[in-house]
DNA sequence: TCATCACCATACGGTAGCGTATTGACGAAG
DNA sequence: CTTCGTCAATACGCTACCGTATGGTGATGA
């Protein structure tokens, strides 16, 4: 009989992965340390060597580790649920308004703030997150720069929001906002 | 004669903030230490300690001396520069496309994600940027609400282009961007 | 001139964290 | 029962910083 391992007992990679997302988002990567990652871990860094080379080789496998958990269910929510332009902007926005304002996103950009690798993997969910809504201003009937443009807007605004902490508590709040935004950009559709 | 002491040999508690102030922007608060800086400055940390009680001492000058530095100028130009609401966010936007891009802003917004009080400081300037902004757009017409959204609108494009390093470096470029954006938060002004 | 003040250097002890080397525990497979 | 593979504990040396204590230096005013 196959037993999955007691979880505070053995540790995989992902194991570490997920506890290091866990201080980059309260205390900063500066702060994702092995030692005291172990501890956190109830282990000693006897297991971290186990599992990495060494530290940096720990901090290369985060920005993946975030990506993939990133933006996908976002897009394939919003191709599902509406049919016109419009209504797949609504779709992403009553999304995002309804989930938990960010998990990991404002930590990794404090991150990109200072490690140009880092700075290009955010980049890089930037550019696919703006073209997606590009794409719907373009489909819209927009021109290609205005579309462009009005993408830097829309999602600007998320980037905001999200990092200056001025995200409403209250779900209908947040609805409300998004609803409102979504007519102003979209007024001359 | 009064002579200016050397600006190698003798400091001041305001060169101490300064060259901390590019560190910050650099690599961020964590890179901030008080033996690195004084090997930047050409002194030992003998001249720290007389200047400053300790680390968290210099740490907690640095937000303050920041926000010294902020905003006003931004402001007081618009509001000479500008009769009405329209031309006063023209001003704003002219005089922030030609300035270089940011220089301590995302700094101050990576460290502010893990430090509550510096987060208190850089949420009071927003508050402050934004109201200026609602102020105009109340001003041209709107109501209360209707304001406030639009100001954060505006706002939150710039603290997302910046924080994303999707700025361009072309003066020109960031004119038409500003243009463009002032033309659809007031077409209905 | 010399005493003082403002600022800096030097030397010290202490802690946190890195990475390595070695040994230990324990389940699975033979 | 032994062997092997996987993962963890322990112990070690090393470096980077912190903060303190104390002594040095050069300009300035009496």
């Amino acid at each position: 009989m196959v037993m999955k391992a007691n979880p505070t007992q053995r540790l995989d990679r992902s194991a570490w992965l997920s506890e290091a997302m866990e201080v980059l988002r309260e205390s900063g990567v500066d702060h994702v340390k092995v030692e005291p990652l172990a501890k956190r871990l109830g282990v000693t860094k006897g297991s971290f060597y186990w599992h990495f080379k060494d530290r940096p080789d720990l901090l290369r496998a985060l920005p993946e580790y975030w990506v993939e958990s990133q933006t996908e269910p976002v897009l394939a929510h919003a191709e599902s649920a509406g049919r016109t332009p419009v209504e797949k902007m609504r779709a992403v926005l009553e999304f995002l308004a309804r989930e938990d304002p960010d998990r990991y996103d404002n930590a990794m950009r404090a991150w990109a703030q200072f490690d140009s690798d880092v700075a290009d993997a955010v980049a890089a969910i930037d550019k696919r997150r703006m073209e997606y809504a590009g794409g719907l201003f373009k489909e819209a009937g927009l021109s290609d720069t205005e579309a462009a443009f009005r993408a830097r807007l829309w999602y600007f605004y998320d980037v905001g929001e999200h990092i200056t902490g001025d995200t409403p508590t209250d779900t209908g709040e947040r609805l409300r906002r998004a609803e409102r935004r979504l007519a102003l950009l979209t007024a001359d559709l």
